[in-house]
DNA sequence: ATGATCCGATACAGACCTGTATTGTATAGA
DNA sequence: TCTATACAATACAGGTCTGTATCGGATCAT
């Protein structure tokens, strides 16, 4: 057989362990003390790989986030889809999706949404960071789209942004609060929030101060305070 | 007069301008860059001041960070009460609060809320700027708290907890899209969630289902992913 | 005018960062 | 047995970071 092709499965079958342990480690340091805090001597440290055996397999600090990032991006949609029962209507997933939400944010290991750290540590929407953590955000918008049409939503954009703010709340509230934390109402607000779209189809016609006309203009000039908000 | 008090008071007056440039700058870069990436020698330079001079007024770049903090936290709580008129009621004054939120977060120049991004630039509890970020959620939390139990509703602290999640999330939203962010929703999503906690006096003896049981116990054993989330 | 004080500019020390080069070891196939 | 490959360990180069030290000029009260 061709040599050159049994090396390269050799060689693929042993190095999973080593770029695994390195995404790992890598993963869990980045998640927890931020991407730019934690430098490449620290990972190979405590992954106990060596530093040359890293770069071969990403060669630049970046590579090893964004690798990390969309395996995360991955794992992430895997989860979300698992939560909800496929044979359920949309209103149900959509509970079930912000029930699991709740319960997870609610965790003493969850310490928010990387893909918000990964924005906030590069502002440049031209990093290759940026441009994973900001798809992930794109894409979750557009599954709530869809989730809110299939429930019949009068405007499913709205209800899908607004619990889009619901989600990334608790998110938040799970990197700044224990198990005390606001992302507890994750579900029960996700509730309120279908509650208020989607039963009030005894009167269509007439407009809910929740759903906003769509040329809506509530942009008068408010003194925006020069400070960072 | 005593002398030693006369140069301080000098003193005080003259270096007023040079601390508060400091601080905005530092604020405009930590704000837009992290804390983390924005090294003291870039403050200096596009402040216009002497590396001398910052550590003099701010012994470390922590007591920077947690000075330009503290002077965030003022400025929030004074525009946030200002967007409220002390006459209406409760439940309207949440109302503006939430619009002045989407306003806020749609602008262009708004990039989300810096407490967030220093809860997780330092993620040790123990560490100042930490202790101040978390200290503005946890007021915000309690304000909150007060408006829902002004509006009379049934469950002020679940309100006020469904509220939070919505705030935080059009800060996230502030920061990761622009003009067009799901931020905008958050007055339109806040008046959906004052909809199903007030307008059902009428029946009060009922649970509604986004008014969960205080001692509810959601927490079954969901399969936890093990990436970051 | 003169001396004290503040501040800008610069150099520096020590530590840490990313990324590369080098050396030795173990394993696996020919 | 011989060779190629992967990996660990270490040292290193060049740059950047925080924080300190030093010098020169401007201002201000006496």
């Amino acid at each position: 057989m061709l040599d050159g092709k049994e090396t390269d499965v050799a060689a693929a079958t042993t190095d999973q362990p080593a770029r695994e342990r390195i995404l790992d480690t890598a993963g869990r340091l980045f998640y927890r003390d931020g991407f730019v805090s934690v430098g490449v001597d620290t990972i190979t440290r405590e992954s106990g790989v060596a530093k040359m055996t890293l770069y071969r397999h990403f060669p630049s600090k970046d590579d090893l986030i964004v690798a990390y990032l969309a395996r995360a991006n991955e794992r992430f949609w895997q989860w979300l889809e698992s939560t909800m029962d496929p044979d359920a209507d949309a209103r149900t997933r959509i509970e079930q999706a912000f029930d699991a939400v709740a319960e997870q944010a609610t965790a003493t290991a969850c310490l928010g949404c990387t893909f918000q750290h990964a924005t906030a540590d590069f502002p440049d929407p031209d990093h290759p960071a940026h441009a994973v953590a900001l798809t992930n955000k794109q894409a979750m918008l557009e599954r709530l789209t869809q989730l809110a049409a299939q429930a019949d939503a009068p405007d499913p954009p709205a209800l899908a942004h607004q619990l889009f703010l619901l989600m990334d709340g608790a998110w938040v509230a799970a990197r700044m609060f224990d198990t005390d934390t606001p992302a507890r109402q994750c579900g029960a607000a996700a509730r309120a929030l279908l509650h208020a779209h989607l039963d009030h189809h005894d009167n269509p016609g007439t407009d809910s101060p929740w759903i906003p006309p769509r040329d809506s203009t509530m942009m008068d000039t408010h003194d925006r305070p020069a400070t960072a908000r």
